[in-house]
DNA sequence: ATGACTAAATACTTTAGA
């Protein structure tokens, strides 16, 4: 995070995003607050906050309400302790998700089968909770082969293997729309580009970062993209911003938490940045 | 070839990422 906040400030400024959500913080929750509290607070947001000391971490940043915070997930496995990987909440009527699924390192590894049951355990939450809901973050799965650049590059790895994408298959299975792939049906897309190599520039990416969205919210998508520009530059995340852009709810269907003098459509978006890298 | 980049801890190397 502390390599970021010079790209997250001035991102925050250009987009002027409601709601965003944050992964691989890399940073304590007290740290988190003393390095960016009085910047965002400046800027109107309320700050959500699941963080550990070196690695992991995960917050919300909402200027459109920030209700009910829960952090982590109920049930959830730990490696062997629980991880800061999750922080939820309720912005504007809407049950907003700061996920990253853990990478599970090499397939059928201790690790693979603890981001399988992490999964397991995100889906048993979000299908319990609320009709309006948005899942947010590095889901570390391409959900298909169209979200790889080659789909032999990462053969027998993770992030593509079968039991990853029937968890994440699961997890959709719930209701929720992948937004962005929904409005650029065949368009190559990716969310992460490895450091080495070039990848960036060649543009050999994947798409692992995803915006899930369930009926009633996908329903008032009026636009949903990655931010690409965000990953050129100077120190930059290896993973780009997706951004959604959603409608005011429609009359009568707005939920309690709706603040009643909201004048702008909030626009929940997931975001990559802090990866402290 | 387990490499190529990048970041952070207590750190001058190791660990992790995907």
């Amino acid at each position: 995070m502390k390599r970021r906040v010079p790209r997250l400030l001035p991102w925050l400024d250009q987009r002027q995003p409601d709601v965003v959500c944050l992964q691989e913080t890399k940073l304590a929750n007290n740290a988190f607050t003393k390095l960016l509290g009085d910047e965002l607070s400046d800027r109107g947001y309320e700050v959500a906050l699941n963080g550990e000391v070196q690695w992991n971490g995960v917050a919300i940043l909402s200027r459109v309400g920030l209700n009910d915070v829960v952090v982590g997930i109920p049930g959830a496995p730990g490696f062997p302790d629980p991880e800061a990987r999750a922080v939820a909440a309720t912005c504007a009527g809407i049950r907003v998700h700061s996920l990253y699924v853990p990478n599970g390192r090499v397939p059928d590894s201790d690790h693979y089968q603890y981001k399988l049951a992490w999964l397991a355990a995100l889906r048993d939450m979000v299908g319990t909770g609320p009709r309006d809901a948005i899942v947010c973050g590095d889901m570390n799965i391409a959900p298909t082969d169209a979200d790889v650049f080659d789909p032999l590059a990462y053969a027998d790895e993770t992030h593509v293997t079968a039991p990853e994408r029937a968890a994440l298959a699961e997890l959709q299975a719930l209701g929720l729309h992948d937004v962005v792939r929904d409005r650029w049906p065949h368009e190559r897309i990716f969310t992460y580009w490895d450091y080495r190599g070039g990848f960036f520039q060649k543009n050999l990416g994947m798409r692992i970062d995803l915006a899930l969205a369930t009926g009633p919210v996908a329903d008032r998508v009026r636009a949903a993209w990655i931010d690409r520009l965000a990953r050129k530059g100077t120190a930059p995340s290896d993973h780009a911003p997706v951004i959604v852009d959603l409608d005011e709810a429609p009359d009568g269907d707005a939920g309690p938490t709706v603040p009643p003098s909201s004048a702008s459509p909030p626009r929940p978006g997931s975001v990559r940045l802090p990866q402290a890298r």
